[in-house]
DNA sequence: CCTTTGTTTCTGTCTTTACAGAAATTAAAT
DNA sequence: ATTTAATTTCTGTAAAGACAGAAACAAAGG
């Protein structure tokens, strides 16, 4: 398949945008194809589209599949894998940050809990030391259930939070204990 | 300076996390260093605190000041650069997502407005590619828009808007239209 | 059961990034 | 001005990651 010049703008800054948040580049910019593109892709014809080796593009959709972001296909008569990507922007979102949280932030927890019990019968750490660690834990945590609460919201009503915006803020501080 | 096993596990783990995420290791690893430390270090502590290469430290402290996170300090009779970190858990998170936007998130809403463009008079590009061009863009610009609009609000507050979470999405179906 | 087609795993190469050590530069103190 | 201390820039090496091509594997059809 023969890529528009915008189109190959578009997949190719999103693969630049991966690799600086640490998503291999061929993965971003199969992903972003599979996204643009109105009907499922072969391996094969992404392999032509994109330019890269065959086994580059296997690898790169199973870890999209892991992601959840692509699913297979199948077509009446033909046996070869087709691929679709997951289309709506706000689920691409929830799904990406969800499995980001899952890998990484779930791991980072749990050592920094690990650190924070370690710290209290460690008598080398400084009592300012170990508040800051305190600190950052329960800032995660706290940024963590707010996300887990959001998560489940309608995008509609996000939308309209973000829209309030700081309108929020001030009624937060109207009422509502600050239980720090 | 000797560090403790827990801080020791707690900088090896920032550093990791760092790299997960497109930050360079040393510079995670100094940034955590300065951040748990209670007192400014000179570029030789952190080089024997955490064995790495002088020029290693002298770059990444560039990088961590040029992101805000660091700040050189001078002591009476000394006429060496100390380094301190900036020490507030909210602070810092506002400083790395505020200059990760500017570096990255900008750019990037730069390129994707130029593509949406270009795609309205580029025929080779289906209808539907062209929606879903702009409703990536569009949901970008809420987030960012949203993501200005929050930060100027202190930090209790957001904690309280965090905490009440799903309860503030019950709140904004009732009224807000959904002026998408 | 063998052939064809499709997919994955393996192996080696290339590219990029990270880093150490040396050289060069800057700046303070005498 | 010269010496000394401090810092940065430069250069080469090492490690990690990305990727192509080949080989191996799986499965469907005849």
């Amino acid at each position: 398949m023969k890529l528009s010049p915008t189109m190959q703008k578009y997949i190719v800054h999103w693969g630049e945008m991966g690799t600086r948040w640490g998503v291999n580049r061929t993965v971003a910019q199969i992903h972003a194809l599979l996204f643009l593109v109105n009907h499922p892709m072969t391996a094969d014809d992404i392999m032509e589209t994109l330019n890269v080796a065959r086994s580059n593009v296997s690898n790169s959709l199973k870890e999209l599949q892991s992601w959840g972001l692509v699913k297979v296909q199948h077509e009446l008569g033909d046996r070869r894998d087709h691929f679709v990507a997951l289309q709506d922007v706000w689920e691409i979102f929830r799904v990406i940050t969800e499995e980001r949280k899952k890998r990484e932030l779930d791991p980072t927890l749990t050592v920094l809990r690990e650190c924070a019990i370690e710290a209290e019968t460690d008598f080398e750490i400084e009592a300012a030391t170990r508040k800051k660690m305190d600190e950052v834990l329960e800032f995660l945590e706290v940024l963590m259930y707010g996300y887990d609460d959001f998560k489940k919201l309608p995008p509609s009503t996000v939308i309209k939070l973000l829209k309030m915006g700081s309108k929020l803020g001030q009624l937060a501080s109207l009422f509502g204990k600050d239980d720090t």
